[in-house]
DNA sequence: CTTGCATTTTACCGAACGGTCAACTAGCAT
DNA sequence: ATGCTAGTTGACCGTTCGGTAAAATGCAAG
């Protein structure tokens, strides 16, 4: 780790946790600058702006999750369904970590820089409805295991991932508006209720 | 409509379109006044705060929302599961007509500020939960009133109200990230499969 | 030893931010 | 007519915003 990619990854997380627990907006250049005790002009030399940290930010965010929770819980050695669930208990856990350390229920970071932003800026719109497409090809695949399995009923894969996702996000904004994760305990298992069926 | 009923709703009616268009801190006060035609002197008569600002706003899409599709969709005259239905329907065609005109899905404000401000100010925090709260309210009844009728079978009537609600707002997030309103038409449906057990 | 490049420092830019203040105006009740 | 008050005006506050530019530093290859 030379000198330079330690600034660069110090930057950026310093900001993580300010986007995720703020907003896009609220959060300053100088703020994070000083928090990462790196000058303004050092910042502008790895970042052309505030645009292009946010995505590097992003970035950090989905890879954390892809090598984190997410592998965990689509575990190919796990029975399909019951990747979902964990997949949900992971949100359920993490949210409450971070409570307990912070104060506060943060929610999904992409899920709120998408209702920040996405109206403002389609490159970062793009770029988190990226991440939302990928989340919802490891739901498709698991539903199509699962009815290859014959442990669900045939039904349209690809929305009812679809619709699984949106409902996993909503439930996490419902939790960040009491500021609890036992919302997420409560109504995450509900999610495999859900189901589209395959058009005739 | 003296003069100074019209200035402080020349505001919100400035603020509106604004805070859901855009964000919270996006949204300058400066600007609002411009638009409204009115002094930021003006301004400060009538709100203390911008928070106070988006305190009242909040209220008035709320009234609109009640009083308009809201009260359509809850219409006693329908019968119970219909009026999901039609409140899907209504989100749908409403995020279609805002598309049409502002070339943008914007989404559900409420939703949109509960993401964005809830970590930062508890008490917007609190509004936004009452409005979530009493949409809440509106589902529960509705799943109660099906389940005497004997269209449904008996469920946990409070607990699937609060995953119906989560599901529909993140549909709407999902739809917002992909700017494209299609996305309710085709997940929002799947709204009636959702269901939470009573625990025994 | 020098050249060249990446990095860092420092000072600075104009614009916008939320908010304040005192003076002024208009309308209405006494 | 006078006094009170709600409303309005426009100038102003200090701070922060995202971003820039030039000079200084460190370091490695030729």
């Amino acid at each position: 780790m030379n000198a330079a990619t330690d600034t660069r990854s110090r930057i950026i997380a310093a900001a993580k946790p300010r986007f995720h627990s703020r907003s896009y907006a609220n959060v300053g250049i100088q703020e994070i600058c000083e928090s990462a005790g790196v000058q303004k002009g050092s910042f502008y030399h790895f970042f052309p702006s505030k645009h292009d940290l946010v995505m590097a930010v992003i970035d950090e965010f989905a890879d954390e999750w892809a090598h984190g929770f997410v592998a965990e819980a689509f575990d190919p050695a796990l029975p399909p369904m019951e990747r979902i669930d964990y997949l949900v208990d992971a949100a359920y856990f993490w949210q409450k970590s971070i409570k307990q350390i912070h104060g506060r229920m943060l929610g999904c970071i992409f899920g709120n820089l998408t209702l920040e932003v996405s109206t403002q800026d389609d490159i970062l719109r793009a770029k988190l409805l990226a991440i939302f497409s990928r989340a919802k090809t490891r739901f498709r695949e698991t539903l199509e295991e699962a009815v290859a399995a014959g442990t669900i009923a045939p039904l349209d894969s690809d929305l009812t991932a679809e619709a699984m996702l949106a409902y996993l996000e909503g439930v996490i904004l419902l939790a960040k508006s009491q500021n609890d994760p036992e919302v997420i305990y409560r109504l995450g298992p509900a999610i495999k209720t859900l189901r589209v069926e395959t058009a005739v």
